[in-house]
DNA sequence: GCCAACCCATACGTTTTCGGTATGCCAATG
DNA sequence: CATTGGCATACCGAAAACGTATGGGTTGGC
């Protein structure tokens, strides 16, 4: 079952002579004659009425007719997809986001992916960091938005900005009258805390800067997302230190102060696996660097 | 787009290894390796990942994929029902009858064509003599019924059976108290006849067994099918000759009597294009002999 | 009624393409 | 460091396809 028999045998079918169809085909009439005898031999049954005015599709060449030219227009369109998904044009875009950026950056990057990358079909999951790593490098996912980067070696890292962190606490808290909070009025006073540092990035790049301002917090509680954290300060349970985005989207009651003095902020980074060479990636990160331009 | 490439590259995407795939396929690797590069060269842009341990597809592999496989499984569908098309599994079978035959044969003969050739679709129509040959002509029937056989150089005749001739006659006319009429007492009553014979084989029947026995009945009506002739009958318009199987089917009040001396009957005939090489043809003949038998 | 035109089929030589064998390269593994 | 497993490359022989030349049958015109 040779394509470019059945390419011959409809182009015939269409023509109804072999003379004029080989014309068509740019080729000359005794090849095609032998090619669709040779068609007619291996499905063991004349295809054709021969006769003196032309050729004429018998009934098992109709039957043949209408699945050879949908297999044709099947093939062709098979391979102007492989083409178009190469190009970018078409395909599939997962992207893997954390909850804190949601809010900042979906309600433009969504609008701006549709227009940079139209013919995609967009995904979204939001995902913890352990899962982000996990769904890159089973290809389940096609780039992440991650703050901070994520650190290994099959994946790759661009850095589109950075967000300052904040401190986060009740509209009633004493602190909450300062414009900017000065690291020192931190000492002592209880935090709400992220994962430990192997399982969230993030809560090690706040560890990381109270160690550097050798403050230290007692940690009031652990828990598994900013949402969480985010009611647990409303609660009055302690203070978190979040990326200033984490703003839009937290409840009524909280309110949200600069760290005065403090320079540190935590990255945000699109990443990918480094031998995913869809053309889409570079899209995907032209559109999330302009969205965080304007965060 | 060469579909043995397709049918490699589905191979290997299965079997996500090129050893594996060529083992499958009954051929070396190195071949196989080359057929999948061309393929790529074709589309332009790589179909497979090459790791360490295999193939792995590409964004764009799977979209050729999805359409690479079903174009192949069309293109075998194709093959198979042109075979079975020309082996009369499958396909279409058009019948063209004449009215007077629909009573006596389809009931009988349908059942036995549905056994016969399962898979297949019928096609009734109830067609004029003059139709039933142009169509047959032009292929858009297969096969005829026809009483008597069509005579032209391009249709192949058979004869399945014959009909007697009848007399029909209102149930009040004299003649009805006969068991069987004797020739002689049609002389001179009015006959209610069909189209002139050019345009109508079985009226020149009839004309043909009249002047034999040298009978002249004059023509009281002429009408367009055996349906109206039965209603004239009916209203005493005058008498007419049918063949026995038009019993079946006609109006209360008509009785039909046997033309004593009379051998002349009319064939009852299945016709086909000479150049239908279709093997339902024979099968259809089987079942109307069949169902002739039990006429 | 014969000749020209049309159309498909066959024959043969040339070229392209395909498949097999041998071998190389690279990475992972022990 | 050697071995294994997997794909890529090189080269050769075989098969298939294409083109040119030609035959044979039917139609239609002079």
């Amino acid at each position: 079952m040779d394509l470019r028999r059945l390419r011959y045998f409809v182009a015939v079918a269409e023509a109804r002579s072999i003379g004029k169809a080989a014309e068509r085909l740019r080729m000359a009439q005794p090849p095609l004659s032998v090619q669709i005898r040779k068609l007619e031999a291996e499905i063991g049954a004349p295809l054709f009425r021969r006769g003196t005015r032309g050729m004429d599709l018998t009934e098992a060449g109709q039957a043949l007719l209408a699945r050879a030219s949908e297999a044709l227009a099947l093939a062709v369109d098979g391979a102007e997809a492989a083409r178009a998904v190469a190009a970018g044009k078409r395909g599939r875009l997962s992207v893997g986001y954390m909850f804190v950026l949601a809010n900042a950056m979906l309600p433009r990057l969504i609008p701006e992916l549709r227009r940079s990358v139209p013919g995609v079909d967009l995904e979204f999951a939001e995902l913890s960091a352990s899962t982000r790593e996990a769904r890159l490098l089973d290809r389940s996912v096609t780039v992440a938005l991650c703050m901070p980067a994520i650190n290994h070696p099959e994946i790759q890292v661009a850095r589109i900005g950075a967000q300052p962190f904040m401190l986060a606490m009740p509209i009633r808290s004493p602190l909450a009258r300062l414009v900017a909070v000065p690291m020192e009025r931190l000492q002592g006073r209880p935090l709400i805390a992220l994962p430990p540092p192997e399982q969230d990035p993030a809560s090690s790049a706040v560890a990381a800067m109270l160690r550097r301002h050798q403050i230290v917090m007692p940690i009031a509680s652990r828990v598994e997302t900013v949402h969480s954290a985010m009611s647990l300060v409303l609660a009055g349970e302690g203070f978190a230190i979040v990326p200033a985005c984490a703003k839009l989207g937290a409840p009524r009651g909280i309110v949200f102060r600069p760290l005065r003095d403090a320079a540190d902020s935590i990255d945000i980074a699109v990443c990918w696996r480094r031998d995913s060479q869809s053309p889409l990636i570079s899209r995907f990160l032209k559109c999330a660097e302009k969205v965080v331009a304007r965060i």
